[in-house]
DNA sequence: CGTGTTTGACCGGCGC
DNA sequence: GCGCCGGTCAAACACG
């Protein structure tokens, strides 16, 4: 429970920054700061933790303080503020108490407001440490970069570690990029999500590495959407072709998502459309396939398969970054698929690189709200968040995502052989070759806020809704848009919580 | 009639 | 080379 102590810290500064004209670095919220503020602030408006607004409470206006707010702001900040706040309270409303009381007051302020410089000062300092990471991450991300480049230019064996370590780093950030650029436009659904957090790393390099083309097949946005349809760039002679420059052996990574839900779809606020259905090999269960609709050209594939042990058990597995604006309704769900993915395949870069995600950008607090597993077995490197093992939906719900403890040692990623087709129980299964990146990827997952904040949101969602979709195609028969306008009533907390600012 | 679903066929990858 | 399997296509069908 360390960590949502530091979370506080940075939110209070944060928020009293931005209350102060946000003279605090913009590093700091560009990247875990401002998702974690605000999904904290969000969150917890509705609650009864008020943790996010420790600063804002005193700097701004102390009277207006509740007790249950100062409950929070104790408990996260160990500020003692319960007192002195009830205090002021008292103060404001009883103004014959004697001078003396005032005096006291005065200097609990005075004494808390020191407190609160220090705590300043406290982020200011992490807000550098911060920055000098990020730049020697940019640097080293520029070096490899141009590794990759010379790498391209001067032979086309592609099928070298680094090129492909790239090339896989890059795809998913890039497609976040894209959203980044959406946000820029449409600040509402995107600026906040986890995607956005991994993607605001990357576009902070998007100008200092100008990687030529994207290789990969899947997410590649703009290409698809010259297509004339969809289908199209699926043809795998196409992706043949187009996988021809870079033998990829992770050309895309999967998001697995394990929920239970009677439904026979989880509502994740897109629009999908069924393909396809074909009995999968050792599951009595058809799998369903669909695609996104909400735009023409959008990669976006998901399926979905009841499990095979546990019928009660939805798997959805997702598959490619959106090309598209999404709905708010619709960025937590995919804005964890696409952190996942991301987190997935940055983590085949060198361990170096992880690790440095990992220890050196976010705080080494391993946090999560689900079981996170795992799958590096090719061709997809696949990573399963099991909700089912969630503590609890309600317990879920509102504020209390970030300091659900994680459970996800990097211990238990053990080797664990399932049967083939089968969506297995929380279990790792990598080729020999890819152990260390899922070490290494495990451990990053393990440390990034960002991403177990998006758990949390998918979470939600998936919790949150407790109708699921409707009939056999589940939610993707609602011709005019699903949940886009006013969010449906099951999703009203996934989004506001990962969307706001 | 338009849209979405169903379902058999087809294709490519992979293992034997 | 063959068969299995996963994934996709597309015609037929259902529905509002």
């Amino acid at each position: 429970m360390e960590r949502p102590k530091e979370m506080a810290l940075l939110n209070s500064d944060g928020f009293s920054s931005h209350d102060r004209g946000r003279s605090v670095d913009e590093g700091v919220d560009r990247r875990d700061g401002i998702e974690e503020v605000d999904f904290f602030s969000e969150s917890h408006r509705g609650d009864k933790d008020g943790t996010a607004r420790a600063g804002v409470s005193h700097d701004r206006q102390g009277k207006h303080v509740s007790p249950q707010e100062d409950t929070g702001i104790n408990i996260s900040t160990g500020l003692h503020l319960l007192t002195m706040s009830s205090r002021v309270g008292q103060g404001a409303g009883e103004e014959k108490k004697p001078s003396n009381e005032l005096v006291m007051l005065q200097g609990e302020l005075n004494r808390l407001g020191e407190e609160n410089r220090k705590l300043r000062i406290m982020l200011d300092q992490l807000t550098r440490s911060y920055g000098a990471l990020h730049n020697e991450y940019i640097l080293t991300m520029q070096q490899r970069a141009q590794d990759f480049r010379h790498g391209q230019d001067n032979k086309t064996d592609t099928s070298s570690p680094v090129a492909v370590s790239e090339h896989q780093f890059m795809e998913p950030g890039q497609t976040s990029m894209r959203n980044i650029e959406h946000s820029g436009a449409e600040d509402e659904e995107q600026s906040q999500t986890l995607s956005n957090g991994i993607a605001n790393r990357g576009s902070r390099e998007q100008g200092t590495i100008p990687f030529t083309k994207r290789q990969l097949p899947v997410d590649d946005g703009p290409s698809e959407q010259t297509s004339p349809s969809w289908g199209s760039n699926k043809n795998p002679r196409l992706m043949q072709e187009r996988s021809t420059d870079t033998e990829l052996p992770c050309r895309k990574a999967r998001v697995s998502v394990r929920a239970r839900s009677d439904a026979p779809m989880i509502s994740d606020g897109c629009q999908w459309r069924k393909y396809g259905q074909k009995m999968a090999k050792g599951n009595p269960c058809p799998r369903a396939y669909y695609r996104c609709t909400m735009a023409v050209g959008c990669p976006v594939r998901k399926q979905v398969q009841r499990c095979a042990e546990d019928k009660t058990i939805l798997i959805t597995t997702y598959e490619g970054n959106h090309n598209h604006p999404l709905p708010p309704t619709a960025t937590a769900m995919a804005s964890t698929t696409s952190a996942a993915a991301a987190m997935l395949l940055s983590g085949s870069t060198t361990s170096k690189d992880s690790l440095m995600a990992a220890g050196g950008f976010f705080q080494p607090v391993p946090y999560a709200s689900s079981v996170a597993t795992l799958s590096a077995s090719a061709p997809f490197p696949t990573i399963t968040l099991d909700l089912t093992q969630s503590p609890s939906p309600l317990q879920l719900s509102r504020g209390h995502l970030p300091s659900i403890p994680f459970s996800m040692p990097p211990s238990m990623y053990l080797p664990h052989k399932l049967p083939p087709g089968v969506v297995g129980p929380p279990a790792v299964q990598f080729g020999p070759r890819q152990q260390s990146m899922v070490e290494t990827v495990t451990a990053a997952i393990a440390t990034d806020p960002n991403f177990t904040t998006a758990l949390a949101a998918a979470i939600k969602s998936i919790m949150g809704s407790p109708r699921s979709t409707s009939g056999s195609g589940g939610g993707n028969s609602s011709p005019t848009g699903p949940q886009v306008g006013p969010g449906p009533p099951q999703f009203p907390q996934s989004c506001t919580t990962f969307s706001t600012n």
